[in-house]
DNA sequence: GGCAAATATTTACGCGCGTAAAAAAACTAT
DNA sequence: ATAGTTTTTTTACGCGCGTAAATATTTGCC
């Protein structure tokens, strides 16, 4: 490297001799220049390392190379992975990935999305919070920006939506259990945040009743993204009052599950197949830690991979297609048992 | 809101019936134009809508208003909490966070650097990747970007360091279980990423010979930051072979004591404090899933809210002094038991 | 070697805003 | 009302780069 500070396009055009417009071009697209020409600029980068001002380029480009990832909540490690899913994914494509965390506030959902309006990303993907979500503000930036919606479906809000099978899961998940033991009761929150939730409850009612049996539903109160805490107070309250008719227990995601996993062991109660055993837990959605819990957790695994992919490969589409056919595409990948010691 | 589209500032300046660099000034410190002005202005952005176009602004700015932040691990919920700590204290001081993760790779940990190079942020908080990172070049960073370090030191680097006091957070620890049971064997990987890990174990080796016990360390293998893989693994295979020789375990942190405490549990092993309890587990770090497991798990907490918000402060005041004063300043924080079920 | 096609250079303008300097206008206080 | 101070306006330049058009050069091909 030489001493020399190239602090302009200009400057570097100079040390590697050629012209401007030529290095912009290769900026743009190093394909668009001829091969010879490339490796010259390539060797002077090796030197100089020269890199175009991010803002200077951005301000003369009508679109930038900008990828918006919002999620609901970050400290979720369901979220985290498909975050870095995601990531890797957009980077791969020479687009750079910008990720943003909602933390479970409306109002910060909203400035996220103004703040990335104002970033003229390619393209945006979000996992809006859901029930709390202010969808007229979410569908309006949808007409604006290309944008796919993953993990939480908003009715009729944007073009693409990448999720999981809720149905699929849930009935999947009562046949076994049914099929291995007594039908399960559904453990949930009384008003859940995610769309996701809903469904599951509306798959539960239906594949017992399908199954010849009375839906037994154990609400438990609590808001925002502590599920855990919630899943453990709320468990601790049901055990306690013999709310749970049957020795099944499906919870409505994993880590309400871990809570009341928690709850289960506080109190005594053995949870598992084995013959000693008194309860039998199942989850959804197949969280980074379930393999850990005690015991460990039987669920229905999301495909995390598959959803990353196929969100970014429908956002390119979209991004590419520039036309606004306003074809709602929704795809729906199903999960596969998981299956553990609780259940 | 009026169907008026505003383009750029001379149009804003034209409906607010103001001149150009007068908004200019009041985006810029809307405390710099009189108050009336102010009002103004503020009444036709009600009206209008309008926000400065981001990169023009910051090509024109020798430093921009973005902070980065940069943690080793996203997927871990320790660095999810202290970056939404951050990231909150950041948009309160008028600033915009970006936030990256470096998902355990060096190779990504001195991209984001590059990156953020070029995003010429006003300041970056970095908590690096530990033994792996890239310390020449993170170094080199430091010197011409204001960067604080936070949780993982590594020695020589930066002008400013806020993390944990792990040695008193392990001799606290191994205190406490001295006196309340019998003397603790340290759990731990082999090689660990992070120098806290080696920190504590040095804590811990002065802290057991302090009380005349010898010290008893039962070291993992396993790369990488899956931490309740290794614990697991690593905690079945020491479980076989009774490598632990005292009935207390003393974790280097506590995802390696969710794994761990899972393996017992599979092993039938009954963990804590009860009569017919055959160990006692402990970690460090009051991770946010410890309160969850089985049984929960006594730890050290680490001041989240105190290690953000000091972090943050100080970059501040670094950016503020603009003096390359380059004496070191390191804050740790000192840790508080938390005795939850597991010892 | 000559010709068409592909590529590079020259020249020049514009993006949206920061910012400096001088002039004008609006306040403040007496 | 007047002088003095603060604020705003006018004017103008520059930031680093995208990009268009006309021109010049290189390349591939027979």
């Amino acid at each position: 490297m030489t001493v020399t500070k190239i602090k302009n396009m200009e400057e570097f055009a100079a040390v590697s001799g050629l012209s401007r417009p030529t290095i912009s071009k290769f900026f743009n697209d190093p394909q668009s220049v001829r091969p010879s020409t490339r490796t010259r600029i390539e060797e002077a980068l090796e030197r100089f390392d020269y890199r175009p001002n991010i803002y200077a380029v951005n301000q003369n480009r009508q679109l930038t190379k900008t990828i918006g990832i919002v999620v609901p909540y970050l400290a979720d490690p369901f979220f985290a992975e498909i975050a870095r899913n995601i990531e890797t994914r957009c980077i791969e494509e020479g687009y750079s990935p910008s990720l943003f965390s909602s933390h479970g506030r409306q109002e910060q959902e909203n400035d996220i999305l103004e703040t990335l309006r104002s970033m003229k990303p390619a393209g945006v993907l979000i996992a809006p919070l859901g029930r709390i979500s202010d969808k007229a503000f979410i569908e309006r930036f949808c007409k604006d920006v290309p944008t796919v919606l993953f993990d939480s479906k908003l009715e009729d809000v944007g073009q693409v939506f990448i999720g999981s099978d809720n149905m699929q899961f849930t009935s999947m998940m009562v046949e076994y259990l049914n099929r291995s033991g007594d039908a399960p009761c559904f453990f949930e929150m009384k008003t859940p945040t995610n769309p996701n939730a809903r469904k599951r409850r509306q798959a539960y009612i239906e594949a017992m009743k399908r199954l010849g049996h009375q839906p037994k539903i154990v609400q438990v109160d609590g808001v925002g993204w502590d599920f855990e805490e919630i899943g453990h107070r709320g468990g601790l309250e049901a055990l306690n009052n013999d709310r749970f008719e049957t020795s099944t227990v499906l919870c409505s995601n994993d880590r309400l599950a871990i809570g009341f996993l928690a709850a289960c062991y506080q109190k005594g109660v053995r949870v598992g197949l084995k013959e000693n055993c008194h309860l039998r837990v199942a989850g959804h959605d197949n969280h980074p830690f379930s393999k850990f819990t005690c015991p460990s957790l039987t669920t229905v695994s999301q495909d995390y991979a598959a959803i990353s992919e196929k969100s970014v490969r429908m956002l390119f589409d979209l991004i590419a297609s520039e036309t606004s056919d306003s074809a709602h595409k929704d795809t729906l990948f199903e999960g596969k048992l998981v299956m553990r010691d609780s259940a």
